[in-house]
DNA sequence: GGCAGCTCTTTTGTATACAAAATAATATCA
DNA sequence: TGATATTATTTTGTATACAAAAGAGCTGCC
């Protein structure tokens, strides 16, 4: 056993092992990564993913590299990639980021909305209702991806993916069981509809306070499991 | 000559060629592209770049697939790496970002403004002034850079760094010879002193609009040259 | 003279080999 | 027994080897 068995899962289900683009390894990871199949601080060595996807450890490194910049991994000289395990202070950075940037977004986005968008939205935010968690966080991303493109500019689209990647990461991490939001966007959706501009990005800025506020960022992400309420009710007892 | 001549002077100046880290050669050749030493189009051969730096095509691979991420050059496969050339459409695209992003920012940014942000920005802005034409687009993106950081976000500094980047190329395939803006910046640092927030947001979407309205479209990057200006003054001559 | 097809050269893409660093395991000694 | 030093194993970092693709040059033909 060598460590491989446990990326398996992540190559693709049947089809022909090499051949494997890059593009195509670097989703597998991705998807991941932000499904919380591959929890943040978690190995990532380069051999057995690279016997799991059939390819060299070259074609590793190269995503791996890629991911790093995205940072979704972190890479250190000579120990290797995990999935990245962001602090407290950068998970803050990153919401306050997407506060920020959607908020400016979706000023653009109140200027160019269409009927075709609204229904869009409306589809998604519909499923993310009957949706357990791991798939309403990916939802939400959607939502959010989805809604923002409205805006029409592909680099902001890009940093925003981005953003939603980590934040899905943070919620990992600090999220208290939570999908991270309490799904309210088909409020967002009618406010859009009314075309109410103001009250949209108010509601927005709330939407990702609301977000960042049900976080517990003292569960210190690198921190040891809390073992006290773990095995606390062993105390006193002999182990067995 | 095999091609490594031209990227002798990138390698650093007398000092070990070997040893130098991604790092370095990644700053060694952003710098290249930023100050038009390299030029949009222009081929980035591996073995000529590895021979330069004194390193593998390994680490050149590396460094060149992160300036790609970062759209600063284009791989295309099996036909190498070449400085990117962002067509019209691209560069209206990271205007746009700029002036949605910057603008937003700038908010941020009178929050938090201080006597020593004020100081630096005014430094800067006097140097620019008394500097030629490939200096001053360096120092004017650091303007914007030092002072869209005191908004205090990592993540969306880093995205407008980029943005700059990308911008100075734009600048060389698109610019009509002046910096690229008319260096007003210390219009804005006395809008800034003033506190005036709505001002200095007006001004700096301004700004950003005139650079843009100072780019010449038509003069297509990927295009041939203007061989009618360049020597339609031989019609009818020998060629000598 | 110009164009099509072919060969040869150059350049990229992937895998592998080898050295150095870090981690794990073992042995040694107090 | 516990801590430390030493050895062995694993894992990463860089360079190189080789195959495939693209490009350049050449010959022959119309």
């Amino acid at each position: 056993m060598n460590g491989t068995r446990q990326f398996h899962l992540l190559a693709g289900r049947g089809s022909d092992p090499s051949a494997r683009s890059d593009e195509a390894i670097y989703q597998a990871l991705w998807e991941a990564i932000v499904e919380h199949r591959l929890v943040p601080g978690a190995r990532l060595p380069e051999d057995a993913l690279a016997s799991a996807f059939g390819v060299s450890r070259t074609t590793i490194r190269r995503v791996l590299q890629r991911l790093a910049l995205e940072q979704l991994v972190t890479l250190k000289s000579h120990r290797g990639a995990r999935i990245a395990s962001p602090g407290p202070g950068e998970a803050r950075d990153v919401f306050n980021a997407r506060v920020i940037l959607e908020d400016a977004l979706l000023g653009e986005v109140m200027k160019r909305i269409n009927g075709s968008d609204l229904e869009d939205l409306e589809q998604i935010a519909r499923e993310e209702q009957s949706a357990e968690r791991e798939r309403a966080i990916r939802l939400s991303a959607r939502f959010h991806s989805r809604l923002m493109a409205i805006a029409g500019n592909e680099s902001l689209s890009d940093t925003l993916s981005q953003l939603l990647s980590r934040s899905s990461l943070i919620i990992a991490i600090y999220g208290r069981g939570q999908t991270g939001c309490t799904c309210e966007h088909p409020e967002l959706v009618a406010l859009l509809r009314a075309g109410d501009s103001d009250a949209a990005r108010h509601w927005m800025r709330h939407h990702l306070h609301d977000i960042e506020a049900g976080l517990d960022f003292d569960a210190d992400g690198d921190a040891l499991p809390d073992f006290e309420n773990l095995f606390g009710h062993h105390r006193g007892r002999s182990v067995s």
